[in-house]
DNA sequence: AATCATTTTAAATATTTGTTTAAAAAAACT
DNA sequence: AGTTTTTTTAAACAAATATTTAAAATGATT
């Protein structure tokens, strides 16, 4: 039977599968979601879900796959962007968090998935060569050359941000407990931590006056 | 019958299990660890697992809380150390450097689990408190009113310390995937970055000429 | 309407899971 | 020595797991 492309108010099985998996895998991580955590949240039979995937191991990895295309691709388009060093830099900031805002629990769901199993990560390589070379690379070198910045490792800086940032949202529930935050309050403290991280990242290398 | 306190050069069957637990543990995380992965870890009967600890989840809280004095215990000695801002902040970052050097996936373990169950944490809530009223919460009010560092909240410069260093490991697996480093090159990169974050902070925080 | 392929369902499959049991082995004590 | 307690073992347990099966329901095509 042909496809039916035309059904806007349903949402189609596979669709709706899909979604709950991302939904299940990213709060409970693949060992600890079930094929049933699925089902139940996509309101199926367990078999349909091994009906459209095969297994519980390829929706897990088509899942997983979409996470990483979704935890790279944006700052990869940044990286590349022709704007000025400094501009970059906190757009790099700025979106690495409403992604994380958007996604609390995308990092630590790759992070741990690539821990238990790094050999999942070969299937992304695609996204990971963007990475080798960037205009942001280049940027670095060519503002520690005219004396703009401090002499720095481009990759040692690149970290050095992105640690800073996602660090936030994969300690955030041990964060909450530890001082007694609400989910507003957290909200509060990302949005100075985000100007902290601004500022210190720009001040440490644009303020040459000194060594 | 009376507890035998003397056989040097065995190992006590219960902690043969707890060192098997652990690294099981924290390679696999408490859903993708099995009972019987951690007996044949430790060399023992499956059943006797459950005869010195009650059940999995029992193991599971015995080793968890060890870890989190091993995370906490080392820092909170040091930001109560009576040694000035700036050395204690240099310490702190190479004390967590070394202790996840020693411990690569403490960070990743603690949390991911509080991830999954932030209720495991009220059990250790003990060493949480410590961290509320610092003698280095104190010294950097102190050192803001007297002009001698930035205006910063002590929260945010503590988290963003933490951040930098502990996420470094939290993404080694990812990194290391990247950037085709190998055991040897990872660990040369990580004394770059402690350089680099040990750099940034105290730069930023004392080279108060402008602003 | 009849036929066909597609989708969905309930039930069963074989494994694996954490945990328990009851007997054996080892150790401690009298 | 014999007796009791502690430790270890092999086997079994029920529950949960991912996956499969075969039939029912649905939808499309003729």
């Amino acid at each position: 039977m042909k496809r039916d492309m035309n059904c806007p108010p349903f949402q189609k099985t596979e669709e709706k599968i899909k979604e709950a998996a991302k939904k299940v895998f990213l709060e409970k991580g693949f060992d600890g979601a079930t094929s049933r955590d699925i089902a139940e949240a996509a309101g199926i039979n367990i078999a349909l879900t091994n009906y459209y995937f095969r297994s519980k191991e390829k929706l897990f990895m088509n899942i997983f796959e979409d996470m990483i295309q979704l935890f790279f691709e944006g700052s990869v388009q940044i990286l590349n962007k022709p704007i000025s060093l400094r501009d970059k830099i906190v757009e790099l900031i700025e979106h690495d968090f409403e992604l994380m805002k958007k996604n609390p629990n995308l990092v630590i769901f790759i992070m741990n998935e690539v821990h238990r199993n790094p050999e999942r990560l070969v299937k992304a390589i695609g996204y990971i060569k963007q990475l080798h070379h960037t205009l942001f690379k280049v940027q670095v070198q060519e503002a520690i050359d005219k004396g703009e910045i401090r002499p720095v490792n481009s990759l040692n800086l690149m970290t050095m941000i992105v640690a800073s940032v996602q660090f936030l949202f994969v300690s955030k529930p041990m964060h909450m407990q530890i001082w007694q935050m609400s989910e507003a309050e957290f909200d509060q403290f990302t949005i100075n931590q985000k100007r902290l991280i601004i500022d210190m990242v720009t001040s440490y290398l644009f303020e040459t006056e000194k060594a």
